[in-house]
DNA sequence: TTGACAGCTTAACGCCGTTAAGGGCAGGCT
DNA sequence: AGCCTGCCCTTAACGGCGTTAAGCTGTCAA
């Protein structure tokens, strides 16, 4: 009865390894140690890999960053619209599949250049649908630090990516806002409906482009 | 020669010092220890006044919130545009003001209902300028998540609120993406001119605001 | 057979948030 | 005067964290 050796590590295993022990620990729960046990390792092996746990959670973005576009079918035909919905959609999809998506994501920098293929893709189509290099930045960044925002607060309320409810209590809130009539009518409105509220905000955007860049 | 005896903590003066400490140090390096060293106290007294560190960074984010609105100077008379502007300005110089402002600021929740004021005055600014209630939530959480997004990005890029420069090596980004001429091209436009950047995306955002939901 | 080097372990360091237990000191009651 | 109560803080310690130093093991080329 050998002991089955296990075969040697590398950083796209321990990414792996790290992400989906990320949905069952949280970021706060996802220890070096944690990892290394679930790779059946003690954690300084880790730092064969990954200069330090910076590194590690970068590489888990990039990962993550990797499996949105792999997921995203993006067609060379689309409008700009349909190509911003549809980028944005996909992003908000990959980080809610994590606990603390949004977090481990924004605070992370890609380690390589394989976002460089897809941000030229949609530059190039912004670019070809009558907008300026500073007008397709500008349109693409903030809608996507707007999803990266609704994202973060999101999981700030909404803890985890299959909960289906609250950990907010909106009877209380109604409560402590007697006074305040508008207030506490947005409360159903501010904690209720992700999806509709995310939709929401991306048209105004979109409308935004379209009226202020005067396209289409 | 007394020892010079100290007037006890409340959690407002641990608040303040935490605050001033996080311009030194960071979030990373905001413990506990360092905190209570600062007030001349050993670390469990703290432990008085809130009942962990997460309660203290709350606290710390209220305080942050309603030093943001007490130099807001908020006009009645203003239009929702204006208003719109004030506020995501305001809140957007306020979180400069700490280091990783955006980042405590938007892990936290207000420990109060000091926000509600404020909070109903903008709603009923909004609601008299024509929109409704659903609309004017749309439009006041939109533009604020794009803020918190914004300034998020911007203190990860460059995390001394008064470092002139860029800490991110624009040259060898552009080398690194060689290949990809707009994307190389829109280094230089991302990484630079924070200040315009972000006008650039509150108009986009107002701008949508008027086209789709039909006000001047 | 030797030597180099990749890939890991063991041991330890200093720091963290947090808890348990108790000390000092003010003010009110008897 | 003596005592009690409760506030505010200290000392000591716990377990766990990221990280480093040093050394062991196996593989493979010379």
């Amino acid at each position: 009865m050998k002991p089955e050796k296990r075969a040697p590590l590398d950083r796209g295993r321990v990414a792996d390894t790290a992400l989906r022990l990320l949905n069952e620990t949280g970021l706060e729960g996802l220890t070096l140690r944690a990892i290394a046990r679930e790779l059946d390792v003690k954690a300084p092996a880790l730092y064969w890999h990954f200069k330090d746990k910076r590194a590690l959670l970068d590489e888990m973005a990039t990962e993550m960053y990797r499996r949105t576009i792999a997921g995203a079918a993006l067609d060379p035909a689309d409008t700009w619209r349909e190509r911003l919905l549809k980028i944005n959609r996909h992003l908000r999809g990959a980080l809610l599949g994590y606990r603390d998506g949004a977090r481990v994501f924004s605070g992370s920098r890609f380690t390589g250049t394989e976002h460089a293929p897809e941000l030229e893709a949609n530059l190039r189509l912004l670019t070809e649908s009558g907008l300026t290099l500073a007008q397709a930045v500008h349109a693409g960044r903030t809608t996507h630090l707007y999803t990266l925002g609704f994202v973060t607060e999101e999981q700030g309320v909404r803890p985890f990516p299959d909960d289906p409810g609250e950990g907010y209590d909106l009877e209380e809130r109604a409560r402590r806002l007697a006074g305040y009539p508008l207030a506490a009518a947005a409360g159903k409105l501010l904690f209720d409906d992700w999806d509709q509220q995310f939709e929401e905000g991306l048209e105004l955007l979109l409308a935004g482009i379209a009226a202020r860049y005067g396209i289409g």
